[in-house]
DNA sequence: AAGTCAATTCACAAAACTGTGAAGAGTGTG
DNA sequence: CACACTCTTCACAGTTTTGTGAATTGACTT
């Protein structure tokens, strides 16, 4: 397989799972930018690179990255001797950064039903209300556990490495 | 507090949460009907008190509720000597249907995830993208059941009520 | 079988979003 | 201190999305 073969297909990867997390709610642009930061081989790119390889302006890039920092997801470096930004990703453990992320939506979402628990009178429809804030706390606690388990989980995978699955191209 | 003064708080709850719904990912019609559907006290709702009641013509009713019922959130009921059709949540339990119906977005991701793998060449993007892969399956295996442990949960609420926490206004 | 009422489909208008090019701001260099 | 280079901001154009009104389809009633 040629180079050039190679990087079209991690193109095309980069493109379908940016799709996957835009279809989970991520905006186009990050989604486009995380994807490619993950799936390169370079641990940093500056913008002029991601540019390039999405094929967008660098206006483009100046707009994704910064959702992407304030998530957590992405650092910005600078490099003595170089006046451009570099960006890699937060924590080599990205899946438990993201994870973290999570607790503002849920206290908000909790003040919301809340409100709204207060302000509804009794019947069926407050009475789903106050289900749906029993499960999004019950949910909450779950994510509060689930970076603990996936560190648990990755920890097991690395002592003992996983029995083949499905694609084994490893 | 008046009856309008009611109707109008339970309104305003419907959009925000339906805002919150939104921003997770569904579209704004479906999520609107199903923030009013889940608030209000009456069990059915035909078509025209949709309209009606958020303010949309019945072409947008229409386009909404499709979507609700394949993801099996609402189902239509046909009443003798009714032309219009009846809307109500499928169970009584929401929260433990909408879980069950994330099966396939994961199979998708773990498809495309594996194909990834295939295509790209050993380096640190290839070794992320595994990581990425097992995250989902992990994630996978923690859905699954998570619907078995919230009607644990709802179980363990109904036997011994909840202690009071933030407003309870019970 | 004809009539009546409700749901759906369709073409379209309005609004929101996305990414661009150009201009401007900031920062380090010679 | 002026230059060089990069990032950022802004107004805009193209595209997509969203909801409407009108016409169609479908179903129950008499």
């Amino acid at each position: 397989m040629s180079s050039e073969d190679q990087e079209r297909a991690r193109s095309r990867f980069v493109e379908q799972f940016a799709m996957v997390l835009n279809d989970a709610g991520m905006q186009r642009m990050p989604a486009r930018v995380f994807a490619y930061v993950l799936a390169s081989d370079a641990e940093t790119h500056t913008a002029s690179e991601l540019a390039d390889g999405l094929q967008v302006s660098a206006a483009a890039i100046s707009g994704a990255v910064r959702p992407l920092i304030d998530m957590g997801i992405l650092v910005r470096d600078r490099v003595p001797g170089d006046r451009s930004d570099h960006y890699r990703i937060y924590s080599d453990d990205v899946w438990s950064t993201i994870i973290g992320r999570q607790e503002s939506m849920f206290r908000h979402i909790d003040v919301l039903l809340t409100n709204g628990l207060r302000a509804l009178t009794p019947g069926a429809g407050r009475r789903r209300v106050g289900e749906t804030r029993e499960f999004y706390r019950f949910l909450n606690s779950q994510v509060d556990t689930l970076a603990l388990r996936w560190r648990a989980h990755q920890a097991a995978l690395t002592t003992s490495p996983e029995p083949a699955r499905a694609a084994s191209s490893e």
